[in-house]
DNA sequence: GTTCGTTAGTAAAGGTTACTAACAATTAAA
DNA sequence: TTTAATTGTTAGTAACCTTTACTAACGAAC
């Protein structure tokens, strides 16, 4: 063989053999083995998903969307229509050339969601929504100083009430939890409620027969800010309340960690000049600068305005110090907080994000969007029926 | 209707209407429509991921352990061993009953893949391996003072006379580099080679006429730690040269970033005492608290061996503190180093593990895992390797 | 040695899926 | 009126995986 050297072009090695014709781009997750069966769900869930992000297409939009055929998209239409979950709207209006479109749309609300929120202090909240995540009724329950299996049973009971109210068929049912959450839906540990390896997905299951998510309150927050706030696909999401919880959402996916614990920023130490202790034991823990009734405490004690300002700022500073290297890291686009609005929109927000641009790498894109949430309370309850609507229809 | 109330048992109005008989499991990306030619290519990188992980496995080992049957089994392998990917071993040589089974493998030295690791001081250095990431050849080129189009051309050169070694069929090449680099390939930033907005895998795969894969260094050397190292699914890479990068590997799958530069941490400030002036205008960045050259100033500074066994580990306290809210918000359950063992592997690893554990929740699990790779300075050769077998083959 | 049970791999038939090709229906524009 | 464009359906085809049934090969028990 003839010495190449530096010489332009492909080496000859390589073409002695052809290699194989075919190139495999897809990546595959282990156990995932696709049967015809399962690719027409997946194709399924592709048109409810496109469906569901922009109302009124025809079925030949939906084919150029997707990128099957009129043919085959026509066949999963008539399925789902079968199915109840997707309605005919009537001739569309348009003025133009040929035969005029169907329309379609999802049956927004021809089934129900029910979701519940766990993570307030000595309540627990509930709804149904539609599919859309438009709220159709309320409901909550007192659980000042109840714990353990009697919460569960609260749980039960509030639950109980929303799907006798749902004046459509349940989908499913969605949980946000405080506390970490497995995949199976265990809360592992929940110290306020009294919790330790409870399958509430488990129970509330069996005892109501339909489809139950559960997952962490923030995580949940994450995944509602993502579908319905406009959220990025790089983004973390910081819930400040009695503790602070976080969720973060990668490349559209919300991360649960190596031991079902992501999120848990709260008890993170932050800075290297100490702080006050912690309930964990700690000193300088991220909650002991954010958490509402420190906050608060701080804001009583200060002596004018301008010192409130600044112990808002001073936290605001915390939570920038404790996000930069995640911002950095992860390179996440946005970060957006929720809880209350009177302590957290307005100095704090500014600060931290002013924290977060000065201590990361200022990139050409000049950092991440800092901003509060427009979902306000209902942001847990709408995460958790996000992942209702995720699991039962592939939707997100 | 009656007036349920918290009676247990389901709602009734959930009855009315039959739910839809059909659940979707799946989660689906869009524009991802699945036709049988998908499922069939994503059912092979199934049958290869099974047979690269672990060698020696009959067709029946095979359907066992995919989910599919013998019989699609037995087809889908004819297919690999058309395409020269797979080959018989022969009979096992088990005492049991039953018809001995016919053993297969990847074949693993049938094909070549040729990978670059331009992140040396001015180096580039290049491989040339198996498709287990065995090295069978070695290459460099000196590119002292070498940059813009010239260090381009030197890529090209080392990857020609590397192409021109490789004994077998090339499936593709891959390459590390320093900088950040986006999707497609493109350098968009990397200040010591003078690059920028450099396309070089266009650039290279018009050259090669090969399928080409390009991605920042650290990035490469996380999923070399994942593929090779027996990294976890949830595990950042650190790796420490001139400057300082990271790699994050969330659920098995490697972060990209908003902006495609994840992993960037090398500039995010440490701590809120101040630090050394950086280069890039801060103070107290990762940087110059960890970067090689930081390092040794420090220690050549130091009187005693005392005094530098305390740089070092003041240096890893700082990997820590920085690290610390990246571990505890993605529950990370492992933290690699890579990097110069005389420096690295010692009070440093051990500063860094023990302020990490001190900073964040320790979860029943006691902490993530922080220690060295041992892959050594091929972790990045290693990881442009499996970035082609993933692009190619589907398997990682 | 024969029989039985087990395991590996192949062959044929069948059902599902999505595709191409062709067509009817409908409307705007020439 | 004719032409072009668009929608949605029907019919037929190719690809895929499955079920069922088969042969081959082996150990164990009698």
């Amino acid at each position: 063989m003839t010495q190449q050297g530096t010489r332009q072009g492909p080496g000859l090695a390589s073409q002695r053999t052809a290699p194989p014709t075919r190139r495999f781009a897809s990546v595959v997750r282990a156990g995932s083995r696709v049967t015809p069966e399962r690719a027409r769900s997946h194709n399924r869930a592709l048109v409810l998903q496109e469906l569901y992000r922009s109302e009124g297409l025809s079925r030949a939009d939906l084919a150029r969307a997707v990128g099957l055929t009129r043919v085959t998209i026509s066949d999963l239409v008539a399925d789902l229509i079968a199915d109840g979950l997707v309605i005919e709207l009537g001739l569309r209006s348009d003025v133009r050339p040929g035969k005029p479109a169907t329309l379609l749309d999802i049956n927004r609300t021809g089934f129900a969601v029910v979701a519940l929120d766990l993570s307030y202090d000595n309540l627990f909240r509930g709804v149904v929504t539609d599919l859309d995540g438009t709220v159709q009724h309320r409901d909550q329950t007192d659980v000042t100083g109840v714990t353990g299996d009697d919460a569960v049973a609260a749980v039960a009971a509030l639950l109980d009430r929303l799907v006798a109210r749902a004046a459509a068929p349940v989908l499913g049912v969605g949980v946000g939890s405080p506390g970490i959450v497995d995949d199976a839906g265990t809360v592992l540990s929940a110290p306020n409620l009294g919790w330790a390896d409870v399958p509430l997905q488990a129970l509330l299951a069996e005892r109501t027969d339909l489809p139950v998510v559960v997952a962490n309150d923030a995580n949940a927050a994450a995944l509602a800010e993502r579908t319905f706030g406009g959220g990025q696909e790089d983004a973390v999401l910081i819930r400040v309340g009695r503790g602070v919880g976080s969720g973060l959402v990668i490349g559209g996916l919300l991360v649960r960690g190596a031991h079902s614990a992501a999120g848990e920023l709260g008890h993170v130490v932050v800075g290297t000049d100490g702080g006050d202790v912690c309930a964990c034991g700690k000193s300088g823990c991220l909650e002991t600068w954010l958490a509402i009734p420190r906050l608060q405490a701080r804001l009583e004690a200060a002596p004018d305005a301008e010192a409130r300002r600044a112990a808002l700022a001073a936290a605001g500073e915390r939570l920038g110090i404790s996000l930069a290297p995640v911002v950095g890291a992860l390179n996440l686009g946005e970060v957006v907080l929720s809880g209350p609005l009177d302590l957290l929109d307005g100095s704090l927000l500014e600060s931290a994000a002013e924290t977060i641009r000065s201590r990361t790498m200022a990139d050409a894109f000049g950092g991440p969007a800092v901003r509060m949430t427009t979902l306000g309370r209902d942001i847990v309850v709408l995460g958790a029926a996000v992942m209702v609507l995720t699991g039962q229809l592939g939707v997100f």
